[in-house]
DNA sequence: TAGGCCATCTGGTCCT
DNA sequence: AGGACCAGATGGCCTA
C-alpha cells in the first residue's frame, strides 16, 4: 500500500505504507514511520513549540529540513511525541502527519546515538589534542620552573580525562558482554551488570561442584580436543541452566521465579548457597538434582 | 509516573 | 606529573 502527502505548494511526498520505511525528503530527518500518517490531521512544522531549541540560533525561518537536521536529539525526540503540535517549517509547506507519531525504532536510535557519541569523542580528543601540542609548544619557549596552568589547559585536562574514563567504562563493559558469554543464561535473561556478577559466582559454583563430582565416573568430563571442549561447554551450559530452573521452581534452595533477579538476589547467595548450609548431602547432591534427562548428559 | 539501569562528567585519591 | 581508579551527581531511556 501507498499513501501520497501533498504539501499546499503540491509537492508530493511518497510514503510507503510499511513500518520500517520513514518518510522521504524533506522531513525524513523525522524517521516518522509511515503508518503513522494521516491525512485528517494536519499540523506544520513548527520553530515555536514551548521549551523547543535548536542549536543553530532558533532561526524560525528554517525550511523543514534544515530545522530537523539541526535538531538536538533529546530535541528530536521530544519531536517525535508531540501530538497535534503546530510546527511551521516555511509557510508554503503544510504537511499532512498523524496524530500518534510513533517513536523511532530502538536500532535506529541506538545506531544514531553511537554514531553521534563517536563523532563527539572524535572531535574532543583532536581538539584536546591539538591544544595541549600547542601548549607544549608554548611552554618550551617559556622557563617557568613550576607549571601554572591556564583555565583552557584545565579544560583540555578535563576533556582528556573525560574521554579515557569513557575508554575505561568502554572496556568494563567489553569485559562484562564477554562474561555474559561465558556464562550460560536462560531465554529469559536479561542479564544487568551486578546480575551478571552474582550469576557468574553461582556459575562458579556450579561449576566447583561439578569438579568435585567428577570423582564419580559416571560424571567425569575430560575435554580431549576442541570438538569435546565445545560439547562440554555445551553440555555444562545446559545442565546450569536445568540446575537453576530446578532451583528456582520450587527447590529447595531458591524461593519464588526464575527470574534472573531472584536467582542473583544477595539473600540467596549469601544464605541459601546449597553448601554452605550444612547439608554435605546438597552439597554432593547440586549435580545430582537435574532433572533424569539433563543429568543423563553427563 | 516511579524506579531501575546506564553513560557520562567530575573531582578526589592512589599508584607508577 | 600523569594516568588509573573510584564514587557521587546528573540526566536519559525504558518498563511496570
Amino acid at each position: 500500500m501507498e499513501t501520497v502527502i501533498k504539501s499546499e505548494s503540491m509537492e508530493k511526498y511518497e510514503v510507503i505504507s510499511d513500518y520500517s520505511t520513514m518518510l522521504l525528503s524533506p522531513v525524513s530527518n523525522m524517521q516518522i514511520p509511515s503508518h503513522s500518517l494521516n491525512k485528517r490531521d494536519s499540523f506544520t512544522l513548527c520553530h515555536s513549540i514551548p521549551s523547543w531549541t535548536f542549536d543553530n540560533g532558533s532561526d524560525p525561518k528554517l525550511t523543514g529540513q534544515t530545522v530537523l537536521t539541526n535538531l538536538e536529539p533529546s530535541n528530536r525526540h521530544r519531536c517525535l511525541n508531540v501530538k497535534r503540535a503546530r510546527l511551521d517549517i516555511d509557510s508554503r509547506h503544510h504537511f499532512m502527519i498523524g496524530d500518534s507519531v510513533q517513536q523511532e525504532s530502538q536500532h535506529q536510535k541506538q545506531k544514531q546515538k553511537q554514531g553521534r557519541e563517536e563523532q563527539k569523542h572524535k572531535q574532543e580528543q583532536k581538539q584536546a589534542q591539538e591544544q595541549q601540542r600547542q601548549q607544549q609548544m608554548n611552554s618550551r619557549t617559556t622557563k617557568s620552573k613550576k607549571k601554572v596552568l591556564s583555565p583552557q589547559e584545565i579544560q583540555n585536562q578535563r576533556v582528556l580525562a573525560n574521554i579515557r574514563e569513557r575508554q575505561r567504562t568502554q572496556s568494563l563493559n567489553e569485559a562484562f558482554a564477554m562474561l555474559r558469554k561465558i556464562i550460560p543464561t536462560l531465554p529469559s535473561d536479561k542479564l544487568s551488570k551486578i546480575q551478571t556478577l552474582r550469576l557468574a559466582a553461582h556459575y562458579i559454583d556450579f561449576l566447583w561442584k561439578v569438579l568435585q563430582n567428577e570423582t564419580s565416573e559416571s560424571y567425569r568430563v575430560v575435554p580431549t580436543t576442541s570438538i569435546d571442549q565445545v560439547k562440554t561447554h555445551e553440555r555444562l551450559g545446559y545442565a546450569f541452566s536445568a540446575w537453576r530452573m530446578e532451583n528456582a521452581n520450587g527447590g529447595s534452595y531458591w524461593n519464588g521465579s526464575n527470574s534472573v533477579e531472584n536467582f542473583c538476589s544477595p539473600s540467596t547467595v549469601s544464605s541459601q548457597r546449597p553448601y554452605e548450609d550444612g547439608n554435605q548431602d546438597a552439597v554432593g547432591s547440586v549435580s545430582l538434582t537435574f532433572p533424569s534427562a539433563y543429568s543423563s548428559t553427563f
